[in-house]
DNA sequence: CCTTACATTTACGTTTACGTCAACGTCAAT
DNA sequence: ATTGACGTTGACGTAAACGTAAATGTAAGG
C-alpha cells in the first residue's frame, strides 16, 4: 500500500520463493534496477511488481528477454503512429501464444482428469473384495 | 486415421515445424520410438501422437524429463492401490500447475486488452489533426 | 556413372538461467 | 573481541535442449 515502502533482497525472496541468486540475476538482464544503500540492494514497490510480473512470465514458459522486451514496451512512451502499430503486433504476438497456451492446458486438463476419473474407479474396485475379479491376494 | 500408416523423420518434422534433431534427441531422452527399416527411422502412430505430447508440453514450459514422466504414468498399468495413489497424487500436482498457468494468461491477457486499449485511443488521437492537443508536427 | 536429396551417427558448441563456492564487508548481539 | 546473520562481488560450474558441422550411407533420377 505504501508507495514508498522498500525491501531487502531477503524479503522478496521469501515473499516470491526464489532465491536471492535469482533476483540478482534478474537485474543483469535489466528486468530489476534498485537502489542502493551504500553497497546493498534497496527495492522499490517497483521492482517488486517487476518482479512479480517476470515470475509470472517464467511460469508461462518465456524468457527473461521476452519478458524484458514486454515490460519495457509497457513502460515505453510510444506516441508515434509506426511506434503504435509495432506495438499492438507484438502484444496480437503475445496475445496469440497465451491463446494457443490457454487451448494446450484445456486438452491436457481434460486429459488429467480422463486419468483421475480411471484411477478411481480402479480404486473403487480395489478396495471391494473381488467379485467378479480374480483377488490379487488369493493365492 | 489408417492405424498402421507410419512416418519418416522430414514428415513429422515438416507437419509440426520442428526440426529433425529435436525429433531425434526426444528419441534420446525416450520419448520416441521409431522402428527401423534399415537404418532409418519409421515412426508409427503412437510415435506422431508422442510427438504432439511432447510439444504440447514444451509450449507449457515443461521439461522433457517431466513430459517423460507423464507419458510413462498414462501408458503404465498401474493396479495396485498405493500405485494408484501415488498416480492420483502427480496427477493433483499437474493440475495445479495448469490452473496457476490458466490464472497467469488471463492475468496477462487482461493486461494486453489494456495496452491495446491505450494504443487504439493514441492512434486515434494521431489521426485526427490537433484539436485541443498541441499538434506534433508543428514548428 | 554421377549428382542430388535425404538419411544416419558422432561429437563438439551454444544459450539460458541460474547454483555454488570463495573471499570479503558490516552491523548487532554476546 | 568475536560470532553470527545478512549483504556484497567475482568467477566458475551445470543441466537442459537443442544447433551445427563432419563424415558417411543410400536410393532415385538424369
Amino acid at each position: 500500500m505504501n508507495a514508498s515502502r522498500t525491501y531487502t533482497i531477503a524479503e522478496l525472496a521469501d515473499e516470491f520463493d526464489v532465491t536471492p541468486r535469482a533476483i540478482r540475476f534478474y537485474e543483469d538482464t535489466g528486468l530489476l534496477e534498485p537502489q542502493r544503500a551504500g553497497r546493498n540492494r534497496v527495492y522499490s514497490q517497483r521492482d517488486r511488481t517487476r518482479l512479480k510480473l517476470t515470475l509470472r512470465g517464467r511460469r508461462l514458459g518465456l524468457s527473461l528477454s521476452e519478458i524484458l522486451q514486454l515490460v519495457r514496451m509497457y513502460d515505453s512512451q510510444a506516441d508515434t503512429a509506426p511506434q503504435l502499430q509495432a506495438f499492438l503486433q507484438v502484444l496480437q504476438n503475445h496475445r496469440e501464444q497465451l491463446e494457443q497456451q490457454q487451448d494446450d492446458i484445456r486438452v491436457m486438463l481434460a486429459e488429467i482428469g480422463q486419468h483421475e476419473q480411471r484411477c478411481r474407479h480402479l480404486l473403487a474396485a480395489a478396495a471391494k473384495p473381488a467379485k467378479t475379479l480374480k483377488s490379487a491376494t488369493a493365492r
